[in-house]
DNA sequence: CTGAATTTGTCCGTATGTATG
DNA sequence: ACATACATACGGACAAATTCA
């Protein structure tokens, strides 16, 4: 079969299939730059070999990437890259999405995807200093940057300090332009939690996904100079697009 | 045929196989508390119908998950879960492994894979303020807590500074106390940045996990107090075991 | 320009793994 | 445990498009 090193890792009877498989890893390459000379894929016999897998295996990978965008393949010319570098996203005291992206990319924006005034549960409660079951506003959205869709966010925030929130959000498509709508002109990220697991099928949709991604997932508490929370959310990132800055 | 809720993020022919879907589904639901009350899983029939998937797929799942050390079934009683917290790894300016995690774990130490002196490459040298082909010391670690394997870490230093630092690092298992020998006492974080991806070969076999598992990868430069950098390092985190808290 | 070499695209068949009932 | 349907993986052969001597 394949060559000297049949068995790079692509495990077989693992409940995730080769071709999937062969797909991360050359996802991974690209990014990585171990793959490819930053243009153009190595032809798939040599993919094939390399991985220890049939040719066609390493189609249906490169199928499956076309589909996803991150490759390009022409008949009788080579397979290519199509290369986009992962926007950093900084988290800090100041950090924002608007001040953070604002450097790497023209158009931005957040869209609102719906909204709920709710009671408060426990853990949304504690994080705004609230009490459990006061009234709190629950805003769903999507964040773009450059057209492509890299976060999916869930707030909640106190109803009675911002009523209709999700308005001024909805017309600005920003965070921080709604806060300024009610005086609050400035504000500090007291913590930040990250995780990472698989996309789930709201992820899927919503950031326009394929099966088997990965989300970094940033739970983040803001709070106003007197040192008030005013947002508890969570943030859903495409992993693939985003990678996380922690300046300290 | 489920019930109502026959989609419920299951994915047909995405290349990942449904009992595998459901086995991270089960683990993720076990992790955030959603999925059993804390010591005993649903019954199969109740997960299949829950899922969307027969009940022969849920076995699968369950018995990949069993293999994993993750749940343990009992003939005629159910399934139980062997549980155990994800360990909260901060992020602030004196981050270190050993500080972060001793209030949360009894034993932890680290493990010396491998070691290596090697010339800096570029991203090496610019992060650790050295000439571009400068000896530098590459460190090949396992980080365990509570007999876990948590991370896995690969780490550069100044090889003229550190002269022996794999030796230090071997007898006391911690990268603070290594440097505590060469009489840096204390040391700061400058910047981490991070990332996700799915685990690759090296990942599977360091930190036992399962194809298809998530990894958190955390890329670190620590200063000494004077601002030179002493330490480059890329960390990959199990993402089913770790989160990371950054303090801002 | 011609023809060989290279590379992707398509078709066949067969064996094994996965999912359901 | 059995039966059925579909997805996955492999092997081979050949067509179609491009490159280059």
């Amino acid at each position: 079969m394949g060559p000297e090193d049949s068995q790079l890792g692509m495990e077989r009877r693992s409940g995730v299939a080769l071709w999937r498989q062969v797909a991360d890893r050359i996802r991974h390459g690209i990014g990585g730059g171990t793959l490819g000379d930053g243009h153009k894929l190595p032809p798939e016999i040599w993919l094939s070999e390399h991985f220890g897998v049939n040719r066609h295996t390493v189609r249906a990978a490169i199928a499956a990437l076309v589909q996803e965008g991150v490759l390009r393949a022409e008949q009788g010319r080579g397979t290519f890259i199509e290369s986009r570098k992962r926007l950093a996203y900084p988290i800090s005291a100041r950090t924002r999405f608007s001040t953070g992206m604002q450097h790497q990319t023209r158009d931005r924006r957040g869209i609102l995807l719906g909204h709920q005034q709710e009671e408060a549960s426990a853990r949304v409660a504690e994080a705004l200093a609230l009490e459990p079951g006061a009234a709190v506003l629950r805003l769903e959205t999507v964040s773009e940057a450059d057209g492509r869709r890299v976060g999916r966010a869930t707030g909640w925030f106190d109803a009675v300090r911002f009523p209709g929130f999700e308005k001024a959000y909805a017309e600005t498509g920003s965070i921080t332009l709604s806060f300024a709508r009610f005086g609050v002109n400035d504000y500090l990220r007291r913590s930040t939690l990250v995780s990472a697991r698989h996309a789930d099928t709201d992820d899927l949709e919503n950031l326009k996904l394929s099966p088997g991604a990965i989300v970094l997932v940033a739970i983040a508490i803001n709070d106003d100079l007197e040192g008030r929370p005013i947002q508890f959310a969570e943030t859903r990132f495409a992993a693939d697009l985003v990678e996380l800055t922690v300046e300290t």
